[in-house]
DNA sequence: TGTTAGTTGCAAATTATTATCGTTTAGAAC
DNA sequence: GTTCTAAACGATAATAATTTGCAACTAACA
């Protein structure tokens, strides 16, 4: 999808206005959070650079993703058990459904979350500046496949 | 409250049933968690045993949950900066709502989130076993306070 | 009381992430 | 195109949070 394209042409752009060098390790890192299939962790986008970048370090990933999310360009995904994926695809707050059996991770359409964050506002005194949404479950490849 | 005794003793009772024995830090550790006043950290509950039981490690803490947390009697709610805090007052999921400043958590009271559940299983058709709801935001003590 | 499996405290191991540092390089200036 | 320099890189050490291994201890039951 041309999607894909604008969202690399956009985040190189922000690097760009931002003072930052366009190397070619950061565009492989860029172009993969730009699809940001499946919602990639720093290890899978690691692991999918290391072939055509033998000597990529995680280390650079990782640098690379804290300059990105600075920028407001990736949404980062810190789930209860420690790991850590990533949304540069979407990066505004946006609920998430998750499988626990295969890790796979789906975008519900849900638009009831703004009259929540309203009522939760209104409620608490809290001036809510974001939230985060997951639901744990089973897809239906999952099930499927005899447990 | 008597809520938080009536807590406390149920996990007791839940540990024995189990085969536990109860030693005095673990005592300890569930009186707290039994509370939960302010959704402790490891380290604060170590921090308020560490008073009575000088000799007391954080190993211990750390121990004792994941056996309470498998028995389903304490809520673990791992952030997305990477810390932990718990609540075994209500150790069901339920919303919450956490300041940015002092970290303060409130639990809100909705009851829209069931409905919505429904909802995305049916869009998903993923079998939902499990949700976390999180609003993050500045409280209104610390919107008082001058920034 | 005596026995024993579960628990504890300490320290070492593990894991994910961040920092250090010497080398390399993108990109602007010439 | 060459030169220059701050930024970025790779390798590795450091850090922090959690877990694990093990010898000593103790709650619970007979």
């Amino acid at each position: 999808m041309a999607d894909h394209k604008n969202r690399f042409e956009s985040i190189i752009q922000k690097l760009k206005d931002n003072g930052h060098k366009i190397t070619p390790q950061r565009m492989a890192i860029v172009k993969i959070l730009a699809k940001s299939e499946g919602h990639p962790s720093v290890e899978n986008i690691y692991d999918q650079i290391k072939k055509n970048f033998p000597t990529m370090s995680v280390a650079t990933v990782y640098r690379n993703i804290v300059i990105i999310k600075s920028l407001g360009e990736v949404l980062e995904l810190g789930f209860p058990d420690g790991s850590n994926r990533y949304d540069g695809h979407k990066p505004f707050p946006h609920p998430h459904v998750i499988c626990i059996k295969c890790k796979k991770i789906v975008d519900p359409h849900l638009d009831s979350l703004d009259e929540m964050k309203k009522e939760v506002a209104l409620e608490t005194n809290f001036k809510i500046l974001n939230h985060r949404l997951d639901f744990f479950g089973i897809c239906s490849d999952c099930m499927a496949k005899k447990d």
